[in-house]
RNA sequence: GGGCCGUUAGCUCAGUCGGCUAGAGCGCCGCCCUUACAAGGCGGAUGUCGGGGGUUCGAGUCCCUCACGGCCCA
């Protein structure tokens, strides 16, 4: 297209996929190592394959994309790793979710291979959406690099990682108390579990004692919220010394009565009356309990008539319930621990589907919910069930199937934490990884602290199978007979296989020592020696690792860890990693500590954490709340610039950022608030046209025929427009560098604004490079819109204007023209890299040399250098004369619009101000023609006020308006009256501080100085205001 | 219960070392289709900086406290 008929919008849908094609076909993503060069290196936070990615994925890939853009134009050899995750639990959920309801089959139906095709099928869609997704909004991946945290080299990765744990015995099999998901069947970690509180019921049961002695109670009662895991109780405790237990429940009361609020103080009292009503009540009870325990004493667990010891533990609160506590160590994280310490039996009574097992005798294969109504209707028939009472309790759920949670007594494969999240701890603290903003440091470091041993085995099919195969061995001698079978394996010698055994835990009484389970861990995959194994009666572990253990190696991983490769010795460790504070712990922990392990090093030495997007509630986007938006509607409407500057220009350093988010009507194009009524409702009638739209919510066939509403928020408008200012301050360029000749720009010739332009120009520069440097995105949008926008288009072109029209002035203007424009081009394009690229091409058409000192423009904006502040061109006098021009413009203009004079009508003004000013204003006399269709009549000490006139009274000089023609005497008369009592306002404010003698003394000079000149110049002005108005009164009065 | 963060114009947010006569965008009001741009230009109005206390010559900024909201952990 000629310039000469360039539209005037950037037709971004038309353009932007050309670009992006044009620059992947030119390779410009691609990044090798090169020895010449600076490494800049990050890897993209893999979006999971789950569903598309929404706005915090495009803020989050906004956030690099800036980064290694500038890092390439800084001359790096600047690489961004994509890829995507599996998301295991997550991934697997959907796809079985689907299998259900559209072909009413189960996992079990269709086989481990045929499910597991079905997800590829899944992730090969979603993978495909996704990276399409970060290609529209003109992310500069290396594509050639893309990995998937399930491909071959990630499993290669996650192969020798698992293999060198095994080896050290960080990694190790055990029966533990597990989060158990009864729906999807398998164990999910803490993190994957989220409270909520349910309404409930305590019930309070009777466990008859067995021959109990003379003087002892013939029952014991425990409280229970989960009736039926009595079931699997295996012991009833009491606390060993209840009534020291309840003196210091009660000190621990009285202390915290003493340092609460007031208002709290009540309920603490309360609590204390009760403590104090139950140490006469239930002490005597509870002492007699414990020496029952003491004894000996054996309980008859009802409904499944085991014998189960009363036993003495502080886990028993004497303070709480009745003061006894039933035991079930196979389902509940506590219980677990008294059973540890206790030696109990642990009794498991569910099957991983939810039913409950040979173990609950007559409740075999009911449900969990059936299972308790059974209970305790079979407990109130015996007599046993004593009271219930209303209950609420904090009850864990599974965040992927949204069904509670069961602890459950499971094999499980955990990673031991002590020694790695020490290393990753350490690694903050000394400096070597640097958290950006600090402050979420603490919680990275106080999560590690805790040193809780990680789970990584999912009983899922989506996922690295663990590379583990295990058989039995009776006893020590069969041990060894096997480990030395073993040694003499080549691949043994050859460190390819390592074993460990497993002895059987949390079991008492009987003997196991000798007897376990044989674990044999290959190292990498060897079809031959997995062979061997299977043949020699070991089976291959079912399980498959956590999503996390594999995302915990990407830094390395995606660089072709384990292999030597170049990239790993040149990129590694990664430069940056920005992402999103909620997986601080779960991922940028567990990535420390691996890279750690596996390379020695951290993965990066940076983490930028940004900020969140909430709705306009303050809520979190999420789908199933129905307030989230698809960067895709956004790019569809605004550009994939306007997202990206809009989503640069609210990254602040502090916490979050509310984006009201609004449908628009299909039919109108009229914005239609999102609230929290309407977000769910499957169809709406647009308020201003009338018409029904669906949302994403349609599901009936007459809901879904309907036009679907985009969700879209006006944020971006600011950035589109500022996209539009950009396009046709260019266009202007353009339309006037027709006859363009490239030359030096001598340090003489340019004129006043030349010289203002070139100076702010570098100040630009470097404030940009550095906010950006320090990730203070917005701050960089910023000055850059303001430049752009004020001083680039609001006064260098304008001023230009005239210029133009003269050929001896010309040149000059379009050299600094074309310098100014290529260089904010240039810190524009890692924000805005589209619309900066097809400027830039254009620009080289008519100004191929450019500069001040010309040289050849680069054929890509992404490959020009990034610009570097030039000293010499800082002109701080230039800045400050420039500055006052444009207040003595503003003042005119001021007057103008105040008086409301037509702007085809020209006005005649002076200016009373001091020698300096005068010089400074004489220069600049042309430009108050076009810019506010102004003449300067007078200038300087000696200015005449014409008459009548309206004033404006300035820092250092003090504006008349000739008003012969237009005097609206009102209206000046009122503007002059309040500014009067403005300024007279802070005149006495400033003298009573002045005043003030601590003031003088204390303050800084300079400070008290800048006080004084600034109440001299207030004076000053007050004087002028007083004056003009007593003019105007004369004036008013004589007309 | 513990931790982190927020509360500044009607809305969404800046405000770095305490020196401020507190800013921006949107919205609002007035004028203008001026030959780069009406997604524009020029001008204007709008604040108990959440409440209270303290430190200081001086507090939006530092300290304490209360209220409300959000997030994380238990």
């Amino acid at each position: 297209m000629s310039r000469l008929e360039l539209p005037n919008r950037f037709d971004h849908a038309e353009l932007c996929p050309g670009i992006y094609a044009r620059w992947e076909r030119e390779g410009r993503f691609d990044a090798d190592p090169s020895p010449d060069r600076r490494p800049f290196s990050m890897v993209i936070p893999p979006p999971n394959v789950t569903g598309a990615l929404h706005l915090g994925h495009a803020l989050n890939n906004t956030l690099q994309d800036i980064q290694v853009r500038m890092r390439r134009m800084q001359g790096y050899s600047a690489l961004w790793v994509p890829g995507t995750d599996h998301a295991g639990i997550a991934t697997q959920a959907v796809v079985e979710r689907r299998l259900r309801e559209e072909e009413g089959k189960t996992r079990n139906d269709l086989g481990r291979d045929e499910l597991v095709r079905r997800i590829w099928d899944w992730k090969n869609q979603y993978e495909k959406r996704i990276l399409g997704q970060l290609k529209r909004l003109g992310c500069s991946c290396d594509w050639r690099r893309t990995r998937f945290t399930l491909d071959a080299v990630c499993a290669k990765a996650v192969r020798r990682t698992f293999f060198d744990l095994f080896q050290k015995e960080l990694i190790f099999r055990g029966k533990r108390l597990v989060n158990w998901d009864t729906f999807l069947q398998t164990a999910v970690s803490d993190d994957e579990v989220f409270t909520e509180s349910v309404a409930g019921h305590l019930w309070h049961f009777r466990y008859p004692v067995i021959d109990p002695l003379p003087g002892e109670p013939p029952h014991v009662t425990i409280a229970t919220t989960r009736p039926e895991t009595m079931l699997g109780d295996t012991a009833v405790a009491v606390h060993p010394e209840p009534g020291r237990a309840l003196d210091r429940a009660e000190a621990d009361l009285t202390r915290r009565r003493g340092e609460c609020p007031a208002k709290e103080r009540p309920a603490l009292d309360d609590q204390l009356d009760a403590l104090r009503r139950r140490r006469g009540e239930l002490i005597p009870h509870l002492e007699c309990l414990a020496a029952m325990a003491r004894r000996g004493c054996r309980l008859r667990l009802p409904l499944v008539d085991r014998e189960i010891p009363l036993v003495a533990d502080a886990w028993a609160k004497p303070e709480m319930g009745s003061g006894c506590v039933k035991i079930t160590p196979a389902h509940d994280a506590n219980d677990y621990e008294v059973g540890r310490r206790c030696a109990l039996p642990m009794v498991n009574i569910l099957r991983p589907d939810g039913t409950l097992n040979e173990n609950a005798g007559p409740f075999r294969g009911l449900s969990i919910a059936d299972a308790r109504r059974a209970v305790i209707q079979a407990m109130d028939e015996r007599g046993l069930v004593e009271k219930i009472e209303p209950h609420t309790l904090d009850l864990p759920h599974s965040d992927r199937s949204k069904t509670p949670i069961e602890p459950y007594l499971a094999d499980q494969w955990f990673v031991r934490m002590a020694e790695l999240a020490q290393s990753a701890m350490d690694a903050v603290a000394d400096g070597r990884v640097r958290i950006v903003p600090a402050r979420y440091a603490k919680g990275y470091h106080d999560w590690l602290a805790e040193k809780r041993d990680w789970p990584v085995s999912r009983q899922l099919w989506w996922g690295h199978q663990i590379p583990v195969w295990t058989r039995p061995v009776a006893d020590a001698s069969e041990f060894d007979d096997w480990s030395a079978r073993l040694r003499a394996l080549p691949a043994h010698q050859a460190g390819r296989i390592a074993s460990q055994i497993e002895r059987p835990s949390g079991t008492s009484g009987a003997d196991a020592r000798g007897a376990g389970l044989l674990h044999v861990c290959v190292r990498d995959d060897d079809s031959e020696l997995e062979g061997w194994l299977v043949g020699n009666g070991f089976v291959r572990e079912e399980d498959v690792l956590d999503t996390w253990f594999s995302s915990a190696l990407w830094p390395h991983s995606t660089l072709g860890w384990p292999d030597a490769t170049p990239e790993l010795a040149y990129y590694y460790p990664t430069s940056i990693l920005i992402t999103s504070r909620d997986i601080i712990t779960l991922w940028v922990a567990r990535m420390v500590l691996t890279g750690l392990n596996n390379m020695g090093d951290v993965p990066f030495r940076e983490v930028f954490v940004h900020p969140k997007i909430l709705d306009g509630d303050g809520e979190t986007m999420s789908k199933s709340k129905g307030n989230g938006i698809d960067p895709l509607d956004i790019i569809a409407k605004f550009g994939p610039d306007a997202l990206r500057f809009g989503m640069a220009h609210l990254t602040t350093e502090t916490q979050d950022v509310r984006m009201p988010v609004e449908f628009e009507c299909p039919h109108c194009e009229a914005a239609v608030k999102q609230t929290r009524e309407n977000r769910t409702l499957p169809r709406l009638d647009c308020p201003h046209c009338g018409r029904p739209f669906a949302t994403q919510w349609a599901s009936n066939p007459e809901d879904a025929a309907l036009p679907r509403a985009a969700a879209v928020s006006e944020r971006f408008e600011q950035a589109r427009n500022f996209c539009n200012k950009l396009w046709n301050a260019s266009r202007f360029a353009l339309l006037h560098l027709e006859d363009y000749q490239d030359a030096p720009v001598g340090s003489d010739a340019p004129a006043v604004e030349d010289h203002w332009i070139l100076s702010r120009l570098g100040t630009v520069t470097r404030q940009v490079t550095g906010a950006l440097q320090s990730h203070q995105y917005a701050e960089a949008t910023r000055i850059l819109y303001g430049f752009a926008w004020d001083e680039l288009c609001g006064f260098y072109v304008e001023m230009l204007k005239d210029r133009f029209q003269d050929a001896v002035r010309r040149p000059i203007a379009q050299r600094v023209l074309a310098h100014a424009l290529d260089v904010l081009l240039r810190l524009l394009h890692p924000i805005i890299p589209f619309i900066t690229e097809e400027i830039w091409r254009l620009l080289g058409t008519v100004a191929p040399r450019r500069g001040l000192t010309p040289t050849e423009a680069s054929p890509s904006i992404m490959v020009a250098d990034w610009p570097v502040a030039d000293p010499s061109h800082a002109n701080p006098a230039m800045e400050s004369r420039f500055a006052v021009f444009q207040a003595a413009l503003g003042g005119v203009r001021e007057i103008r619009s105040r008086q409301n004079i037509p702007p085809k009508d020209e006005v005649e003004f002076s200016v009373r101000c001091d020698d300096e000013t005068a010089r400074s204003l004489d220069s600049m006399r042309a430009y108050f023609g076009r810019m506010a269709n102004a003449r300067a009549i007078a200038i300087g000490s000696a200015a005449e006020s014409p008459a009548p006139n309206a004033a404006v009274s300035l820092p250092n000089m003090e504006i008349q308006v000739d008003l012969r023609k237009h005097i609206n005497v009102d209206a000046e008369r009122a503007r002059l009256e309040r500014q009067s009592r403005e300024v007279d306002k802070q005149v006495a404010a400033k003298r009573a501080k002045l005043a003030n003698a601590a003031f003088v003394d204390r303050a800084p000079a300079d400070i008290v100085r800048r006080e004084r000149e600034s109440l001299a110049e207030l004076e000053t002005r007050l004087a002028a205001v007083r004056d003009s108005l007593d003019r105007l009164r004369q004036l008013g009065s004589g007309s």
